[in-house]
DNA sequence: CCAATTCTGGACAAAATAATCCAAAACGTA
DNA sequence: TACGTTTTGGATTATTTTGTCCAGAATTGG
């Protein structure tokens, strides 16, 4: 037919999440993308729609790959408490937190709150698929008696969150690895006092 | 002399607060800022300089006056463990968390990362006064044999930094007073399993 | 080699936004 | 009351930024 249709899209994406995650929506200006995408003006335009349409495009990108990462950690075997401990400090490991360039779902909250629909959809939705995961490794860890029966899964629930939030925090005003490692493995101290015993078992 | 001097600053300045708060600072444009402070233009260029200017000024007393007060908490006497776990419960039940407005301060680290040197020198600052008071208190608590030797007051420092982010994020996400409340006590349980034994003694 | 189609890049139009200017009103003081 | 100073608000300008247009180049299939 024709030329063989465009660049690399994803790649793109990835550029502009890049930049977003740094500057965030409004500060961004499409010169900039263009530059850092290395796309054309009409490429971006006739490919993504228009900005906004590129940002909703790479948030989704984004908070979807992330949620399914921690998903993984959360479900690896072994003891479910030592799952979800692990999993901050596997996540406070990442290397896409050394950077400081900062998490783009945790910027387009702070940029948008819940004014913006579609932000919102996309956030909550991921939100909603990284909570049921987390959930299910909780009452693995409540039948198996890993969980005193005075804690509370959806406290602890919330907990997880806002943990992962902050480490994302710590690490965009630039804690180095380490200081997120520990912050993240003394976190794991609130799931209950079992921790020594079951690092040690591994 | 001539006429009596302006509007209020103070209380316009909170405006301004609110609406960077809400917003960040791209995404708010100088008319609707002049609508939510109630004042003029030219008193706004008069009186603050510009756009930017009015945002250093409108972060400087957010922080300032934010820190202000977690310190007041954690400086209460008592056990210190427990004052630290307190200034996280006192926290999370402050007011002006449950209007998701969120916080001008992690906002400005979100939107302007470490590029803005300005920025950057306003909420440094301000952390560290607040780290320092966290310090004080920790160290008084390892003096009374509340910490286990093995406890790293610098991690634990970091937690608690992380934790208030993260409190911060999650009402920002809309989770509701008495979420917030029980995820604050619940991240208490990482500073020792001496809470029980603490929290009844009161 | 030709044609159809898509990409590319620069120029351009339109809108939004920051900041300045200016004249009139407000106010304290003499 | 009258003067000098300051605030006020609208009009205006300059700048930035978004999005479109257009013509030429590139590429694949017949």
């Amino acid at each position: 037919m024709a030329r063989p249709k465009e660049f690399d899209q994803e790649k793109a994406l990835r550029k502009a999440i890049s930049l977003f995650s740094q500057q965030g929506f409004a500060a961004t200006s499409t010169d900039e993308l263009m530059r850092v995408m290395d796309v054309g003006r009409q490429s971006m335009y006739d490919t993504f729609g228009d900005k906004r349409a590129l940002f909703l495009r790479a948030l989704e990108m984004y908070v979807t790959e992330s949620v399914q990462s921690i998903i993984e950690e959360l479900e690896k075997p072994g003891p479910a408490l030592s799952a979800v401990r692990n999993a901050l400090v596997t996540f406070a490991a990442r290397n896409d937190l050394s950077n400081a360039e900062g998490c783009m779902g945790l910027n387009a909250i702070s940029e948008f709150g819940h004014r913006d629909a579609d932000v919102t959809r996309i956030t909550r939705s991921a939100a909603r698929v990284q909570r049921h995961a987390l959930m299910r490794v909780l009452a693995r860890a409540k039948s198996q008696g890993e969980l005193s029966s005075d804690a509370d899964p959806d406290s602890m629930a919330d907990f997880f969150e806002s943990t992962l939030a902050g480490i994302r925090m710590a690490a965009k005003a630039g804690k180095s690895r380490r200081a997120l490692r520990n912050l993240a493995a003394f976190a794991g101290r609130a799931y209950g006092t079992t921790v020594d015993r079951e690092d040690r078992r591994r």
